[in-house]
DNA sequence: CTGAAAATACTCCCTTTGGCGTATTTAACC
DNA sequence: GGTTAAATACGCCAAAGGGAGTATTTTCAG
């Protein structure tokens, strides 16, 4: 007989409307004495009513696709409500819109089902003492979207010059060609004459267009 | 005998200052028939040079902390020349900017060197056919990264009324006072005393300072 | 039903912007 | 040394924007 934990075991909550799944859930995770599976329920409705009555669990697998509220929605009200409770989200879904709005909403793991049960375990016990379980495909989803929110800064240019790079910056402050032309001490014709040139290289005919423009393309 | 793989081994590299380390993932790596441990160097600039007389490797090992040129700069540059290329970055360094540079940087997965053996290798492995390998510890840096990036949108509402919200996306989007009356068959002038509103309530007077802040406050 | 907020509309006045042209000086690159 | 691009500057004009005031109608909650 070993002890490889003395301290107590993990109090779980499942909610997963199908039920083979859940059960399937409930007796596997069951099997480890590290885990406790203290209820499971089909529908978040239910769960977070019950919440009141039932001891605060430590930790949430929670289905995306259920009848009624969707969990991602569940998530929002449950970190809301309970902070410290840590959410897994085991789902079919695999598109990044649905992995980003779970994560925004305060789910700190997200697995697919198609994760092994040996893993999932794992995974589950490791989101208390290690960190934020991710399935390898999810994970690749949030590096894309990472990659591609940080990067377009240098890929598009424009061809600008240095002092347009400048004025461009005052424009976006909010700046008048009159104030523009006073710190730089050069004339508001001057200021007038480089703002149009960049109008011209970003394609853009109106101060609302080019800010716009700028700040998207990240050129401030 | 087994063939549990029939493809051919996975090229990799490894780019690793501490020569206990490097000589331990090599030997450890080329344990399994189904990796094949090209080429280990020392820094990243001997690397890079080598790459033009070397077959492109499947897979690169990367480290952060290395003499000369930083891991991260030569995934850069790396991912530049081979996009294709699979980088892990495998570091001690679990800070949230290291990790995010890396990973602008475009590497494709993101491992502590406290990982054990045995999942490390699961874990290359799984980033050629799952997806992106993180540690726990890094997923949570992520997904906190994540949650505090996104949330600001809800907590600015600075009591638009609808007919305000819909004008304020006209007025991002580059149209007009005429132009938008246009849009909602209502005249100029309205439009105008609209806007002027939303000036009043987002503090701001000119079109420029407007479309600033209402990208910033992600209002749109 | 009543009162507040929202949406509608107009006027006057001045400033700013956008588009056009022209022209000189400086800097950089063959 | 000559060409090119950048930065400087001015003028004209029509369109758009910004500030302030007033007033009517709709809508919605108390």
């Amino acid at each position: 007989m070993t002890f490889p934990s003395v301290s107590k075991p993990l109090d779980l909550i499942i909610v997963e409307d199908q039920k083979e799944v859940r059960e399937g859930l409930r007796y596997l995770l069951g099997l480890d004495p590290r885990v406790n599976v203290v209820r499971t329920f089909e529908r978040v409705e239910t769960f977070l009513e019950a919440l009141d009555t039932l001891p605060t669990p430590d930790l949430v697998l929670m289905d995306i696709g259920l009848p009624g509220m969707s969990g991602i929605e569940g998530v929002r009200i449950l970190k809301k409500r309970f902070p410290a409770v840590i959410v897994i989200i085991l789902t079919v879904f695999e598109d990044t819109d649905r992995i980003l709005e779970s994560i925004r909403a305060g789910a700190n793991g997200y697995l697919l089902k198609s994760t092994k049960p040996d893993i999932l375990l794992e995974q589950i016990l490791g989101a208390v003492s290690e960190g934020s379980p991710l399935s390898p495909r999810v994970a690749k989803r949030i590096l894309e979207e990472i990659q591609d929110s940080g990067e377009p800064s240098e890929l598009s240019d424009y061809g600008l010059t240095p002092r347009e790079r400048q004025i461009l910056t005052d424009v976006v402050n909010g700046f008048t060609y009159r104030e523009i032309a006073a710190r730089y001490s050069i004339a508001a014709s001057t200021v007038k004459k480089h703002i149009l040139h960049i109008y011209q290289k970003l394609d853009v005919n109106s101060r609302a267009e080019f800010v716009k423009k700028a700040i998207r393309e990240k050129l401030v």
